[in-house]
DNA sequence: CCAATAAAAGCACGACCGTTCGAATCAGGC
DNA sequence: GCCTGATTCGAACGGTCGTGCTTTTATTGG
């Protein structure tokens, strides 16, 4: 890795962590770059646009995601075990990593931040990996059907988004209630789901 | 109602219309004058700061979220008529006004924009806003234990936050996804989460 | 109708925004 | 160890931000 990739790399840490608070839009040249000890222009010149920066923020955030949530996810066995490590990882996947995410998932943060934003490539990207974090999830539930674990009758795409459901209810009531209660619900919200399911 | 009160009126209107598709963070006192063809000098004088101006959308959307929403909810049947009302009129209260809230329900654009945010006057009122809504949902919830409808051992803070989870789950597929099947698994959820609680 | 008061406007400010561009500095291949 | 291209920097730009003043205009009570 040339030494311009490891210093984009480390900005978009950075500014991965930074999202995760003040979200997409709250983030700021200036403000990345003060934190990065480096000039304006220098970290502006990786990026080319706040577009662009944003875009590949997302990127870098998806990429995370995959490897801290999602991969140890596939690695468990089929079905339940699967899905319930999903669930446990994704709810905590903030601390995780050698740097932190202090704001919390991402792609919850995000979620309602674009929900009426116009049309554009940010945006785009944003409903690009929220479907495709949906995808996934479906696929495991399909999975889990196969195996027998779970009901035939089972809407994958159903279950899907009811699980996300369950993660922006953890978010709200962990992140700006600041309920102690908050992971206990989430997880029992998350049991009652799979006995629904559950052949 | 004097005339100051009056633009003050309708610049909260507004303000708080934006503030659905923007966030609280998200509106401008350019953008405002703009949108009310006054000067950013005369709006501004009505609330003192931004901060003001933020404190005074929300203090505004509660009022007109418990005239559109609670109320109408308090004139049905206690227990279920009465908790399914609120849910309904949850759903779309952004249509119910004469004016719009073209961004949807306030208090789900606004909750994760505030969930990581140093403390301050307007998250300190943005919280007690959204604990007052979960206080109301319970309160209905014990009515219809008294009732007799709902089981004694129902857990009326885990069903208000159980319920909260839904409309975020709404509002995401709804309006970032604008998945067409959006109200149809909102209901499903909310008849699922009576089921649990019915006598 | 006029005086007292409230509301709105006009203007300026310092700060920060994203972005551009040319100059300085650095890295790696010969 | 130099040459070339990649990387970073410094300074500046036009804009917009929130906010403070002073002045002008509108409203209201006597």
């Amino acid at each position: 890795m040339t030494k311009g990739d490891e210093t984009r790399d480390s900005v978009l840490r950075e500014a991965l962590a930074q999202s995760s608070q003040v979200g997409l839009r709250g983030i700021t040249i200036g403000g990345l770059a003060d934190a990065m000890e480096m000039s304006k222009s220098g970290l502006f010149s990786h990026f080319g646009s706040k577009e662009g920066l944003q875009s590949a923020v997302m990127d870098y955030a998806a990429e995370a995601f995959t490897q801290l949530v999602i991969r140890p996810a596939l690695k468990a066995p089929r079905g339940e075990p699967r899905i319930r490590t999903l669930f446990d990882r994704w709810l905590g996947w903030g601390g995780y990593a050698d740097y932190a995410l202090p704001g919390g998932c991402i792609f919850v943060s995000v979620a309602s931040e674009f929900d009426d934003a116009p049309e554009g490539p940010v945006r785009t990207k944003v409903v690009q990996l929220e479907r495709d974090l949906l995808d996934t999830i479906e696929t495991i539930v399909r999975g889990g059907i196969t195996e027998g674990q779970f009901r035939e009758s089972t809407d994958p795409a159903a279950f899907a988004h009811d699980l996300l459901a369950i993660v922006l209810g953890y978010n709200f009531s962990a992140r700006l209630l600041r309920d102690p209660a908050a992971t206990g619900r989430a997880h029992d919200a998350f049991d009652r789901l799979l006995d629904h399911i559950r052949s």
